[in-house]
DNA sequence: ATCCTTCGGTACGTTGGCGTAACGAATCGG
DNA sequence: CCGATTCGTTACGCCAACGTACCGAAGGAT
């Protein structure tokens, strides 16, 4: 099950995952907000909207977009920190482990049954 | 030179790239934009716009919609097909191979550095 | 208590993308 | 020739996202 490419071989992996996904009509996500949603999923929490902006170097109302975005897909949402209540903690959803599960079967299929 | 993965460390790949050029500022490029640049330089020539929208199961305005955008930026560009002067056939750019060769770098050094 | 900072969100005007429907130009079939 | 078809694009009305600036709520400092 492992895959393994180099040199030019990436970005045909990704062509083929990115192409497989857009022709299932599965939600046509900007790249900013395809990264919030794996940040948060991949990366430890807790996960807020200033940390956002930071790691991926735009602006607090572009990541309070992509939020509503992903929110409005089911994919995160938002939590009020208890402890500090100016803080809004992102969290995952059932909704949005299956979506990156998907397309992590697509980015495996697409290397394999490709090539 | 050569990456392997197994299983969600794909997705974590796919994060740290993706990231890393949010980060950067590069174009905002939407799935179906991007899935369109990589089809266009990584398969083989020539490339429509019916076509396009047929592989990538999307409607001929959007993809025109992406050529413009596409053009914008100098990614890609329009000619017209002189053996059937109705199709108009997609190029490749200098600009374009600059973009996507950073990128497969970035996925390279994304996949290498982090682990 | 009062200021000041920090948090996320809102308002505003602009830009860009969407899907459906129509369009003109080019080609094909007869 | 001339109707029908195919090609890409444009028109339309709508919705989403942008960046800058500002906002109220919450917390920290003194």
């Amino acid at each position: 099950m492992a895959i393994e490419f180099k040199g030019p071989e990436g970005l045909d992996l990704w062509r083929r995952a990115l192409c497989e996904s857009v022709r299932r009509s599965g939600p046509d996500l900007s790249a900013r907000q395809m990264a919030i949603l794996l940040t948060v999923y991949l990366t430890p929490s807790p996960h807020t909207v200033r940390g956002l902006a930071e790691i991926l170097n735009v602006s607090k109302p572009a990541v309070t977009r992509a939020l509503d975005r992903l929110g409005m897909l089911g994919l995160a949402r938002r939590k009020r920190d208890e402890a500090d209540k100016r803080n809004v903690l992102v969290q995952r959803t059932v909704k949005g482990s299956v979506f990156l599960t998907e397309f992590s079967e697509i980015m495996l299929t697409s290397a394999k049954g490709g090539k």
